[in-house]
DNA sequence: GGGGGATACGTACACCGTACGTCCGTGCTC
DNA sequence: GAGCACGGACGTACGGTGTACGTATCCCCC
């Protein structure tokens, strides 16, 4: 009964499916060779080292953003489209969203996303500059909220706001904290997100039609 | 000759000052301890375990924020200086940056900013709900604009758009990508954060305006 | 002096990533 | 068909990790 051949797409998905169930600390070679019924250098076939196991984890995840945006559409809303295609995807793979967000890679899995995203702009009539420049702070707000409905966000976060309530938070020292504890307790993560986002997008409108015919990128 | 008392505090700084030297993969128990000419289990007197110790990281680092806004400047002024307190913070510990941004504290360490930011949207007339989406709206971008500052951040990160550019990326395939890789490859990163920070203070300052005496929070 | 608590330390265990050597099934060459 | 080269699967081994546990040492208070 010869199983499945060993292959680099297998053990990508494998340390996917582990960190979604047990999170990214439960992922080690041996785990996921178990994980295949697999001797552990076998991976090592497939995969130069754990590092790289773990670009091609981040990779796959992103590879697998559907971007479903009507080409024809308003930017506005191809840009809200994008935005939340990626979300969609972090929501997706929750627990690998980290590593999505901290690895470095430079393959085209990550390249489309930005070529996708850079279109859009320059449609919307940005200069090359002021294009790139958008889509920095697009992909910082995008980063930095996906960081925090992941729950991984420091201090800010939502329900550890309850716990620190519940420890008693000292209301002369924080007294806005305090009062507002029933707000920061809760927080409906989609509803955050698209408040910033329609921000964004109004504030870049703004200035896409504010620099029209001032293109000087 | 007693040598210095080992200490949390000791401890701790040790910690950050290899992680700035050697990056946070270097930091291991041992190697604090001889980094501190003392033996690992020593170190568990006063550190219940590692992830407690990077926590203690975390909070250091987070308290030596200087807050050095005027409480009585204008409250775009002091949303400003305190996102760059916060920013200057992390680039003066860039390597410890990843941690503070990635661990969830509980601690006082962790609320002060929130506490003067808060304050901050309040006085500008935002209600306790629509400040706390402020703040998360605030705080996403910054977050995410340090990660991409660090060098944490993936693809769209700038000088590696340099390498993915020499290894000759495939302008049929990203027309724009390829197109742009000048601005692509370069990143002034205060100018980057400054740039977004006044769209987003710009936008909020509408929304207060447009807001006002309709408070809802 | 003597007892007790805090602190420093060494040893030991389970686990990690991975370099290296070995084995075996497959397919090509003669 | 025989011989052989080769690639993939595997076991072993080494140096590293976090930390549980037992022990030794110091200082302070009685």
């Amino acid at each position: 009964m010869p199983t499945e051949p060993l292959t680099r797409g297998r053990i990508v998905a494998a340390a996917i499916d582990l960190i979604e169930r047990e999170g990214a600390d439960a992922v080690s070679m041996r785990r996921i060779a178990a994980e295949l019924g697999v001797g552990v250098m076998s991976l090592y076939n497939h995969v130069p080292n754990k590092d790289a196991l773990l670009n091609g984890v981040a990779e796959s995840v992103l590879s697998q953003i559907e971007f479903t945006d009507d080409p024809d559409a308003h930017w506005t809303d191809r840009v809200r489209m994008q935005a939340r295609a990626f979300r969609q995807i972090a929501h997706h793979y929750p627990r690998s969203t980290m590593l999505v967000v901290s690895r470095q890679l430079h393959s085209a899995a990550g390249l489309l996303p930005v070529e996708r995203a850079l279109a859009t702009l320059r449609s919307a009539g940005f200069g090359g500059a002021d294009a790139v420049r958008m889509l920095r702070m697009f992909i910082a707000y995008i980063v930095g909220s996906l960081l925090r409905e992941v729950g991984v966000t420091p201090t800010f976060a939502p329900d550890h706001t309850r716990t620190i309530n519940a420890d008693g938070i000292d209301p002369a020292l924080f007294p806005e904290v305090s009062s507002l504890a029933e707000f920061l307790g809760e927080c409906d993560h989609e509803a955050e997100f698209d408040f910033g986002l329609e921000l964004l997008i109004t504030a870049a409108e703004a200035q896409a039609g504010h620099r029209e015919g001032t293109n000087r990128g």
